[in-house]
RNA sequence: CGGGGUGUGGCGCAGUUGGUAGCGCGCGCGGUUUGGGACCGUGAGGCCGAAGGUUCGAGUCCUUUCACCCCGACCA
């Protein structure tokens, strides 16, 4: 991709109708535009790191089994009046819409039951579980306030998955297999160090906790207790001494932290498969309950907490595998440098490598400070001063540091 | 939803006791430049969030309303 075919532009001035760094950082780097409040949409750059966090979750989820759907935004009343949940007095932030002919509907918050709803058809014997099905879709809320950019939308991106089991210990095994997925997911897009797994409320269908992933932040909501040795924290609102110990925790190793959830799994027992009457028969022709578990995760949520993370004085700062492209290539000079830099342009294209080739007719401090407002990771410098040595510039973002580098070098490096 | 704040070219801002809108960035054109967001010249671009009202006259005063931000409440 070349920069002067890109139709975003850098912002040297961050908006007045944001606040929160990640916002700021994503619209001034031409990521994001935002639409109205809680409500963005995603650019070129942006939708690349979008799509590389989706990646990331897919892979993880479906290795461990999890079967990829879409279901629908649009929601019919029935099934949720069903599990009582279509009255506004018991969810509030639903937004919803009407046919033609007057019929309610819902637009997409949650998919529990429309995901019950469709397994029924399929969900009959013994051998039709345990499942693990999930989907990453936009999700509406109708927050009260929304704020903090990407981190509390009201149109958001979401993946959320579901599994049903035959008994309570095939559950658990599936719950913490999902557990081990999240932590995956959180090492790898590089905020595994300050992600932790923890207890909360499990919400009024069950007498256990759910597990928040929630990742350490000033801008952060929720309020948890963590214990570092245990990589393991509690939420504030249901941090009592007896949670404490049910949980193990030692009151005196815990630390008061501000973090982001990033993440929420918890139980559904049976509520939505004893509603829809999904049931499974056993070996022995009996009729038997179906366990649901239930796992989430914020995908443009995430996008806003890696941009708050990973960015400094000058901009976003992106891992390798979530940034936009790998590779910022900055040509200065005239003909000489065009005729190389087109050239290792296309070279790199050929090998694979994506990159964002820099070949406007702008000053160098312009192209820099692009390049390190987009978080690239990798800057490469062509420029008449160098061509003569046949060597270029290699400069990672985290540290800054210029390396020159002959042709082979640098291939190997981006290789 | 309660409290506080802000709406003026694409972006960031100024605008005095009411007198008919200005600056920086960006953008177009010409030129000089070319290793950390260049400089000179020139040009385009705004019914001042919206609707009412007061006044000879409203960006400025009054009323209503919409939007956005922050704090709180809320967040199956």
């Amino acid at each position: 991709m070349r920069v002067s075919q890109l139709f975003t532009k850098t912002s040297k001035t961050a908006p007045s109708d944001e606040v929160a760094k990640n916002a700021q950082l994503l619209i001034r780097a031409g990521f994001i535009h935002k639409e109205m409040a809680g409500v963005y949409a995603y650019l070129p750059l942006g939708l690349r790191v979008l799509e590389n966090i989706k990646k990331v979750v897919r892979e993880e989820m479906n290795g461990i089994g999890g079967q990829e759907v879409m279901m629908t935004a649009l929601q019919p009343k029935d099934i949720f009046e069903k599990t009582d949940r279509w009255d506004d007095a018991k969810v509030d932030n639903w937004f919803k819409t009407k046919l033609a002919n007057g019929t309610e509907l819902g637009l997409g918050l949650t998919h529990e039951e429309p995901i019950v709803d469709a397994l029924s058809a399929y969900v009959n014997s013994y051998k039709d579980l345990p499942i693990f099905v999930y989907q990453i879709q936009n999700k509406f809320r109708n927050e009260l306030r929304a704020k903090s950019g990407l981190l509390r939308g009201r149109e958001f991106v979401m993946k959320d998955m579901y599994s049903l089991a035959r008994s309570q210990e095939e559950h658990l095994e599936l719950y913490e297999r999902a557990a081990e997925a999240y932590h995956r997911v959180y090492e790898r897009l590089g905020i595994g160090d300050i992600t932790y797994r923890t207890a909360a409320d499990g919400g009024i269908f069950t007498k256990r906790f759910s597990d928040e992933f929630q990742t350490l932040s000033d801008i952060g909501e929720d309020t948890i207790y963590v214990d570092e040795e245990k990589r393991l924290a509690i939420n504030e609102e249901v941090y009592t001494d007896e949670n404490l110990a049910k949980l193990g925790l030692d009151k005196s190793k815990l630390v008061e932290k501000k973090g982001v959830e990033v993440g929420n799994i918890f139980p559904l027992e049976t509520k939505y498969t004893d509603a829809l009457d999904v049931y499974y028969t056993d070996e022995n022709g009996n009729k038997q309950q179906i366990i649901m578990g239930c796992y989430g995760i914020g995908i443009s949520r995430l996008m806003g907490v890696l941009a708050e993370h990973f960015s400094d004085d000058k901009g976003l700062v992106w891992p390798v595998d979530i940034a936009p492209v790998k590779v910022y290539l900055v040509r200065i000079g005239s003909e000489g440098a065009v005729k190389h830099a087109d050239e290792l342009y296309n070279e790199l294209i050929n090998k694979g490598v994506e990159v964002l080739y820099d070949d406007r007719d702008e000053r160098p401090g312009t192209k820099f400070a692009d390049s390190e407002l987009m978080g690239i990771p990798f800057r490469v410098t062509v420029s008449d001063r160098l061509i003569e040595s046949g060597k270029y510039e290699f400069t990672p973002r985290t540290t800054g540091t210029t390396e020159v580098l002959t042709r082979e070098d640098l291939l190997a490096k981006l290789g």
